[in-house]
DNA sequence: TTGTAAGCGTTATCAC
DNA sequence: GTGATAACGCTTACAA
């Protein structure tokens, strides 16, 4: 199964010792001698045993990726963003899907020790302390959007209450105070932030309105569901701003499907804008999800290569994108089209 | 940095053995010792090292996955399919991304001697041959989308020839005869294959009409100049045919902004069916790529396990979905809404 | 049932 | 310059 190291070096009349030097560059060996190595290890298609190499020099150049089952083009996105930044500093990606439980979690992660240089987690969904504990205290990690017991691991954070502000505040701007919100999964972390910081954002900004809020779980069929349910009563409502994209894409579509003018009658808005946000017009929050992937890496590899950094929290701030399902009543518009804020 | 198996065996005062026996599962060994063994394992916060692990047993349980720079939601859906199909069997995914030359192509291969069990290639733009040199011939490997010089391995192909034949078909049935191809970029294999598939079939299904077809690049960019230049000759169009949906869409998006009825005066169609073409109605050829993903994992794992298995190329053939950019028109109506074929 | 020790394929520290 | 050889952390005959 593969020649070995030492194959080449039965074959090229030399030590073990010469044949590593020559591969790896590491020290000066006679040119000649030097030839011939490469000579008999290209004849014999020597590749270098990377797991043995690892165990020896105690590094691995990957880094380990822990997500949980993410929804939809999240998933392409963060690692797309990781992928990129990783392969351009010459490190491989371990992926490894965390399903619900801390259990399965707990157990990928150890599954890494050995394999990996760092490790990248996102758990929105899961006790991070719990998670944590899996973990070798040694191996440095980053954590994304995990619950942060500020545990002196950096981490990445979404700024969700910063967002949701942004958007009730461009909703009420635009003369909308009835809005209700439909939230993500209980439990998972950027729901339940985008949910509260809803509640706050309307009490300061809307004062006075009751706070409507639908449980919704982020997927497309929740979001029309709830649209069902806000035509079903009788409250006023004219804005819908759900918990991401997906929900708002479901929202629109039962809208557009019961005959509902939307911006006119009823706005819409969503979290995340995913690249059919721009196709349906949808206003939403951007996140640049690739950018926090990239970023991530980019933070390990700092954390690994020189003394520990800083443990600091990176906030990463969603943009406001005004599209057609908010834009201003015909009266009172004073800009057209795509506007970022 | 972690402690080791000897740390636990010197711990519970027992042999590494015995230790690992425990830790495996391996034997049996006395329940007191055990428990012993277990507690001082738990209290050391013990996780066993993966990599040395492997080179013990010659076994990582990690399959590499090589991959070209690839375009929006197709490295989203092929890997997810496969994560979900390698956490479903305990594998590990090991990432790496391979740009444009079969430079760092191969060099991302030899990357993974020692590190992985198999590989998963896919490679629409390489030459194969040169590449496969590249990886030790005992490694298991299947290849997806890759220009098969039948070489022995397992591959998974795609259908592009009867795609493109069922697309031209429905347009020609529809009435369409005047058909212009946006093709991919050249050397891209399913471009290359979409854009020939496309000549066969119009001088099979059109005989006599010209065959028309424009360069690309899979952008949207792409799609958009090329409507551009269809709208701005003489020459008589009823139907683009676009090599990917990306395309498609920017044909789409420049001719509404030009007002140009579609499907009424013209008809449009693209192949993929990435997740946006159902929201904007586009007919598409869908192709499962989560699916393939999947199966790739599948027969990687089969030919891990078992006997070399045979070398046989599974095809994929696309599914048409007729949506309303290829709607019949008004009065040849026969069906509505979306329809699969 | 338990322990000893020889690998697994590298790298790196010594001598020479 | 070059070559033995001891790690690296684990598994697994083979003995005891």
């Amino acid at each position: 199964m593969g020649h070995t190291i030492r194959d080449v070096a039965r074959e090229a009349a030399v030590s073990v010792a010469s044949v590593s030097r020559v591969l790896n560059g590491t020290a000066r060996v006679n040119p000649d001698t030097r030839a011939r190595i490469m000579a008999v290890a290209e004849r014999l298609g020597y590749v270098p045993h990377a797991g043995a190499r690892s165990l020896s020099i105690a590094r691995t150049h990957a880094i380990g990726v822990v997500l949980p089952d993410l929804h939809g083009e999240f998933f392409s996105e963060l690692v797309r963003g990781m992928d990129r930044e990783a392969s351009r500093r010459g490190l491989q990606l371990l992926l490894s899907n965390m399903h619900a439980d801390v259990e399965q979690a707990s157990h990928a992660l150890r599954a890494m020790r050995g394999r990996v240089d760092g490790l990248v987690i996102m758990a929105p969904h899961l006790d991070s302390v719990t998670l944590l504990k899996a973990l070798p205290r040694t191996t440095p990690a980053v954590l994304i959007n995990c619950r942060a017991e500020d545990d002196g691991h950096p981490a990445l954070r979404l700024d969700n209450a910063a967002g949701v502000e942004a958007m009730v505040r461009h909703l009420v701007d635009s003369g909308r105070c009835d809005i209700v919100h439909i939230a993500g999964p209980e439990g998972n972390l950027d729901a339940d932030e985008r949910a509260a910081a809803f509640s706050a954002a309307m009490a300061r900004l809307a004062p006075g309105r009751e706070i409507q809020i639908i449980p919704g779980d982020f997927s497309e069929e929740a979001g029309e569901a709830a649209a069902h349910q806000i035509l079903a009563r009788a409250r006023p409502v004219d804005a819908i701003f759900a918990a991401n994209d997906m929900m708002a894409i479901g929202c629109l579509m039962a809208l557009r499907e019961a005959g509902i003018d939307v911006p006119g009658r009823i706005a819409v808005a969503g979290f995340d804008d995913v690249p059919v946000a721009r196709y349906l017009a949808l206003t939403t929050m951007r996140v640049r999800m690739a950018e926090i992937g990239a970023q991530a890496i980019a933070r390990l590899a700092a954390s690994m290569d020189q003394r520990p950094t800083e443990a600091s929290v990176a906030l990463h701030t969603p943009e406001l994108i005004v599209r057609a399902t908010t834009a201003l009543p015909r009266n009172q518009t004073n800009s057209a089209g795509e506007r970022n804020t």
